[in-house]
DNA sequence: CTTTTCGAAGAAAACCTTTTCAAAGCGATT
DNA sequence: AATCGCTTTGAAAAGGTTTTCTTCGAAAAG
């Protein structure tokens, strides 16, 4: 049986209140007794009941994460990122995989609330107005990482989509190539999806490019889709010299058919990722890509639900993080 | 305020008696009143509140999991198998990244007691007698995954690294290969470094083979490692024609090397890889590599908790899971 | 028609901690 | 000597649930 506080003040000989006083408020305690109590639970290995806390101070010092996939690499630095900045806040974290399932991540909302916790970083996903309804309703308050709301007003952290994106674009265009195809996230069921096409059509409207409008096939998220895209990207366009892809797995799709089909690159084709995973630079060819600061996004994001569990609002309610373009070996002069 | 049972049975016109038992034993209770406060609790959108319950029952239905690297690929797969065992086994999950620093993990148990987990998978780690015996003292009852102790009894889930490590070699081997080299992980702080190193010298003694036996270079989990690993093995040994790697990252960082050396893979040497990650499919070439049932090692170490929690004991105490070699690009007949 | 039995539901205790309130002790002030 | 104020301590309430113990009433048995 695990000891409690009574158990430690009968040991120490005086009541429960002064052990209390003697863990939350030590000063106010007399030395002699102090000492004594102290030993005590130094001698039982006595540990506070986590359950009757939380029962008094309503607070779990439990943070929640939902993330779509555990298996898409963009999550492991923004978990490594939200759990360093926990452990400095002092919360603990709870991750949550939905695989993309509204009802699982319903029900995972559900059980963050019977467990209590403090807030929820919720990442990447559209947030629907049912999210959305059950957080307020739950009283859960949570930030958005990498997403945002322009329908409801939730404080955000994420980096600017259409900017990064006319970026890797206008990189493209710089190296000389004309007939630019991308590779991009279905509009629907996505946030990131259309400001990247934003970017993506105002590098080739600046550039006189329009003609390359067109060269757009979408994946979702895989690996193999993003592959069979490519298929239809290059048998549509065949003389497409260069590929945005909206996310470096898709960039890996890209290459790995234009390499199936003996197509060199960088030799024939440039591609360009988006993310800038640990694996972008692990790959043959290694790729060129947009760095997102997925680390610092983790952190914020905790800092910033810390913020608002702890006053009730965000100074910034969206915070945008710096992207940057990293040149490696997946694309070149044209 | 969060409505609380109190506030069920006052819109019911019960008991609170009465509103618990139609939570927990619902045939108990007359239908006309079932209804009442059914109709209630969704009303009030109430939701039992966990810290009470957890008093009771002493229990927070929540599994911990230590994982040494969130950033390593293979945790991935048991992350996901590990979590849909919880969900159907009623459990939440706190997954924690140790980042291998013993001060961290120390921390993260105090934390997991602190939180009254159940118990806790312990994964791929060295089980320390430090660690042992504070899981022993905090009374948390554990579970190891990919790893084992010889010095405590501990249930574990694991594959036979030996036999796994055989089979890959072993492979290479008739496949005419006679200068087979290998990247294998530190014996210190490893488990499974020993056993994938017997393996590969009881492949080359039963081939006759002996003459590789110092053609071994070792590396510490990360890819660039490996790289370095990889110019060590075949700057002393430029001969070797196939390398057997204990990590598919091992293997993408010795194809990497290779590749910068301009030595063709699979044409000129071959590499086998080892976990299977879902990388090893996308990766240019494809991985040959030995398969660990990632996401059923998950789901098993989850039941196999769970049977130690509600039990107190299990039935095999070391659980050993089928292993499967994958035969893709990165191999060829020499 | 009375007694027994059984089902349903309420009251209250228990789980463990924090915190408020009250009391006791004691030196200092009037 | 009585009062005041201060420090230190203990008693008790509060927090929300489950569960045991009682009670009440109705149906079954005699």
């Amino acid at each position: 049986m695990k000891p409690t506080i009574r158990d430690v003040a009968k040991m120490a000989e005086v009541s429960i209140s002064t052990v209390s006083r003697v863990m939350n408020s030590p000063e106010s305690v007399i030395e002699s007794k102090r000492a004594r109590v102290l030993e005590a639970i130094e001698k039982l290995q006595y540990q506070p009941n986590s359950f009757a806390r939380g029962l008094i101070y309503k607070k779990s010092f439990t943070l929640g994460l939902l993330i779509p996939d555990i298996e898409n690499f963009y999550y492991t630095g923004i978990i490594r990122g939200m759990q360093d900045a926990c452990i400095k806040l002092g919360y603990s974290l709870m991750i949550c995989n939905t695989d993309r399932d509204k009802n699982r991540l319903l029900a995972y909302i559900d059980a963050f609330h019977e467990k209590q916790v403090d807030g929820i970083v919720f990442a990447s996903d559209v947030m629907f107005p049912e999210y959305y309804e059950k957080l307020v309703r739950c009283k859960i308050p949570f930030v958005l990482l990498s997403t945002h709301s322009d329908e409801f007003e939730v404080p955000c952290v994420e980096i600017d989509d259409e900017e990064a994106a006319y970026d890797a674009v206008k990189f493209l265009i710089d190296l000389g190539h004309r007939d630019i195809g991308m590779i991009g996230f279905n509009h629907e069921n996505s946030i990131s999806g259309p400001p990247r096409y934003q970017g993506f059509i105002r590098a080739l409207e600046e550039a006189g490019l329009e003609h390359n409008r067109e060269k757009i096939r979408y994946a979702t998220h895989r690996f193999e889709h993003a592959y069979h895209a490519a298929h239809e990207l290059f048998t549509d366009y065949p003389d497409t010299t260069a590929v945005f892809c909206v996310a470096d797995e898709f960039a890996m799709g890209v290459i790995s058919y234009l390499k199936d089909r003996n197509i060199l690159v960088p030799g024939q084709v440039s591609v360009v990722g988006f993310d800038n995973l640990r694996i972008a630079n692990m790959f043959i060819p290694k790729l060129t890509t947009i760095a997102q600061p997925m680390y610092e996004m983790g952190c914020r994001a905790a800092e910033k639900l810390h913020e608002l569990v702890t006053t009730g609002s965000v100074e910034v309610l969206r915070e945008k993080m710096e992207h940057k373009l990293i040149v490696r070996e997946s694309s070149r002069q044209r």
